[in-house]
DNA sequence: CGTTTATCTTTACACTGTCAAGATTGTTTT
DNA sequence: AAAACAATCTTGACAGTGTAAAGATAAACG
């Protein structure tokens, strides 16, 4: 909690300042903590600003509301969502294996981060979601599948017409097997995999050649 | 609004009782109607109460929480979604494409009922989502897929080592595109589909042999 | 009939998101 | 430098929420 300021980075404590000096980072913080600990439900606008040690108020003056803050965290994941790709896909160099990395590391991350991957898909007003923060982080997370699946498709000489429907078919068995995981309507281990990124990789392997 | 009672249904408008007759079904109604004209998020306890001509404390004799009503109207939704499903599949011989109809089906009603999908697939707390009722609904719909899956499986001979997982995978599929429209982060329109319904079906067919 | 039990109402509490008005501080202009 | 301004934060308030306790009403059953 105690959190340091831009202006006087010297006192050890400066905790008793009218001004906090990077409330924004530290909302989204302190309410990201409270999502992945306690949940959604226990997640308030009030409770984050007391994480943050600053009165109820003061929120308002950063976000325009309770969900503009969610959709921040949003844009968050998404970045994340990307890098974790990303990272995955850099280890292969076969078009088709970097396809398969790419849906793994989405499975993983979303395993990971349940709670955020949940606002991320659904959990926010269709109000904000169009915000620009959001659209930009999460075109830039589609730009790196969209990326894969056209790679592999160009790998294995498909044509344009056919193509994008076996990529398509991948993200939406990987994004609907991230979220039956997560609900826990679906177990890995009853599929004889010891996780649901084992999981993933064992049907992406089968389906992609 | 105006609903039969059980003990006398012989005048026209029996509004004025104190004991409303058939609470339990006229809330999740009443609950239902407003989760689907108004979101998720205009749905309140008190709300439903109203709309169903009751005190804010009236539901509380029919339902622990409100968690419990929202429970309940996904255990009906969980019973649609299984006959959606039976109904296609009963339209079709070949084992396979009796799979492939009910992925369709599966797909149309969440299409169709998007906020009772979302419900019936992450809108609940773990607290609720054990309930007996919801687990039984759940369980059929779940044995529907699942006995559609086995059929196809052993139409095409497949070993019990290799054949779960193609069936998975087909539901993953399913699955992951009925939430990827909901969310409208996928659009069948740009891939050359003009519904879900139809996306759905141009994906399992090419899938599935 | 009287008693019991299920159903419904009233009242109340703690909590929420959000707004308006005022206090405090940092920044800019003169 | 002082003065004016803008950004940031606080206090106080309002309507609405989920939920619990206590009492009223009516149906069911002896």
């Amino acid at each position: 909690m105690p959190r340091a300021k831009k202006p006087q980075p010297d006192t050890a404590k400066p905790e008793a300042s009218y001004h906090h000096g990077d409330l924004r980072t530290a909302l989204i913080a302190a309410a990201r903590h409270i999502l992945e600990t306690e949940g959604r439900e226990a997640l308030s606008l009030r409770a984050a600003a007391r994480a943050a040690g600053v009165s109820q108020a003061a929120p308002y003056h950063h976000f325009a509301s309770k969900e503009a803050l969610l959709a921040a965290i949003a844009a968050q994941g998404f970045d994340e969502l990307a890098d974790v790709m990303s990272k995955r896909m850099a280890k292969e160099a076969d078009p088709v294996a970097r396809l398969n990395a790419s849906g793994v590391g989405y499975v993983a991350f979303a395993v990971n981060n349940p709670e955020i991957f949940a606002l991320m898909f659904g959990g926010l007003t269709s109000q904000v979601s169009g915000e620009p923060a959001l659209r930009e982080s999460g075109g830039r997370a589609y730009g790196v599948l969209q990326d894969a699946i056209m790679e592999s498709q160009k790998a294995k000489g498909r044509t344009a017409a056919d193509g994008p429907l076996a990529g398509l078919w991948s993200w939406c068995g990987v994004h609907g097997l991230a979220k039956l995981v997560i609900e826990q309507k679906l177990d890995p281990k009853k599929y004889g995999a010891p996780s649901a990124e084992a999981l993933a990789a064992a049907m992406l392997a089968r389906v992609n050649t």
